[in-house]
DNA sequence: TTGTAAGCGTTATCAT
DNA sequence: ATGATAACGCTTACAA
């Protein structure tokens, strides 16, 4: 009766069902992956947990699992990989189902580890060497390229930018569309109008300093994050600048702050949602058919300009 | 040898261990809980997930919980009472050590089921109207005092509050602690100068326009939450006021956007990470000596003030 | 259609 | 100190 057969009698049904009522009855799950080696579980790792973007990831992980009625559990690798080796036999030992991974380290095991178990394995927001292991990713370089492409639409001609940690892939990929798609429209970035720092609000700070001490100021910005972003405004403003009417500030993410802070930030967004949705289906459909392989690896999401108030054109 | 019995000579302790090396050997802890009636796991169920408060619990209760050797299960209620139970049953049939719960309902039947297993469980971020469940929440009065003790030491006369629902009770203690403090000092908090709504920005975005409306304005104000405050800064500067010249802001949780912000936030910060630790204190001791309670019940942790430059005093 | 038995990977108990 | 055996709660295969 609890798996659901055919085979029985409606009477018997009911008066199991009867029993089940009357003694409170809930299958262990534990019990149960025993024989059928599925925990109900899904892994989801991140490198961080008090970031917006990684709450996201969360936040639509926890909702596709419980849809899928599985449980999800979260570990935070922190970027180290000895985090993510432990976090990763936890998960195996418990017969998870299905492995969510925001950038792993690549060195890891994991993808050899879930071809042998033929575990389906997504991972998001960074590539992996690895053509077996499906993966999502944003395309970062059309990021960088659209905000170019605004900044030389827009008649700016001295433009700079905040980037990320040169041995981060995606803060290259970043780095390479924007100043790509720059040149290709007839801006060129030079060294003193490249910042090179980490994902952070002080980031921002430490940049603006950096370019109000230029004899030539930038009259547009781009940061490779919304905290830089908003660290580069913060520091302009104290300053006695405005923005934008001294100088064009533009993101990246869209996280809740960008349209809190004054002026509201214009940046590119991330489709948070959808890097979730679409590693869901993957295992959605890994899970009937354990061949199953996207058609394309890596799926790359597409960003999107929001355009508000710290952006502005100078023609 | 893998469960450290001491009855066991050295020759075949190496020679077990050996084989472990060899065959890659990893517990199943699904098998393991099936004795040992403990699933390794920890359950967090909070109500929301994208939000920086929650964000931290998760992080510090993902840190604790490894330090313990002990999986995390995280659940999103979104303060809905059939979730809620559908999560509780989950983690109850996995097996789970022990649960740490921010914002159960009231109706909730976890304590009843809680105590039936003698099952840890503490209660995080407000009270529950059960004795028995350990519980720890912020001085929410005195958040609330903290404030008014401000305003009326720094020569506000006119002040006002954007507070939280009126249905939840920490809005309603946070209220009482502002408003009982400001009449103790010879403020007093009339009518036009509370704005009820939630804990969002959009509130203090609405909450600004009802003050710019008042013939008499605030010259300064109180949210129940940062977002808020950052909502009335925002609307604010946009109306061309400047903070805190014309009106101070004062927030409450001291998230990260506070910092970030120009003019920095002003606000009552909240010690997340020791609504964490200390329930993780209290579930060590309830996992060693399974009737042990916490002296006093709720543990209330006290909040303070950030002094930042959205608040200025008057004289 | 229903009942019975074996086995999943552990731990605990009991002989040896 | 070691090895054998039962039991945890479930699923599956097979017998009735």
């Amino acid at each position: 009766v609890v798996s659901g057969s055919a085979n029985v009698e409606a009477s018997t049904r009911a008066r199991v069902q009867q029993a089940i009522e009357d003694t409170g009855y809930k299958p262990n799950i534990n019990a149960r992956s025993l024989r059928s080696r599925s925990g109900q579980l899904v892994g989801l790792a991140v490198p961080q947990i008090v970031n917006e973007a990684f709450a996201h990831f969360i936040h639509f992980a926890e909702q596709e699992a419980h849809r899928m009625g599985y449980g999800l559990v979260i570990g935070n690798t922190e970027d180290d990989p000895e985090r993510e080796q432990k976090f990763i036999d936890d998960l195996l030992s418990r017969n998870v189902d299905a492995i969510i991974f925001s950038r792993v380290s690549d060195a890891s095991r994991l993808p050899m580890k879930a071809r042998e178990r033929n575990l389906p394995l997504v991972v998001i927001d960074r590539g992996i060497d690895d053509e077996d292991i499906p993966s999502i990713e944003l395309d970062n370089v059309e990021a960088g390229a659209i905000v170019a492409r605004l900044f030389a639409r827009g008649g700016h001609h001295r433009v700079a930018m905040v980037a990320g940690p040169e041995n981060v892939r995606l803060a290259r990929e970043r780095s390479a569309g924007f100043t790509k798609a720059a040149a290709a429209a007839g801006l060129t970035l030079q060294e003193p109008y490249v910042y090179e720092g980490s994902f952070e609000f002080e980031t921002g700070v430490a940049a603006a300093d950096h370019f109000l001490s230029l004899a030539e100021r930038p009259t547009a910005v781009w940061a490779q994050c919304d905290l830089a972003a908003v660290g580069l405004m913060h520091r302009f403003v104290e300053h006695g600048l405005t923005v934008p009417d001294d100088i064009s500030v533009v993101g990246m993410d869209n996280v809740a702050i960008a349209r809190m802070v004054y002026p509201p930030l214009t940046t590119v967004m991330q489709p948070f949602e959808e890097f979730c949705s679409r590693a869901f289906s993957i295992i959605h459909r890994q899970l009937e058919d354990p061949s199953y392989r996207p058609e394309a690896n890596p799926v790359v999401v597409r960003p999107s300009m929001v355009l508000r108030e710290s952006y502005r054109n100078l023609n």
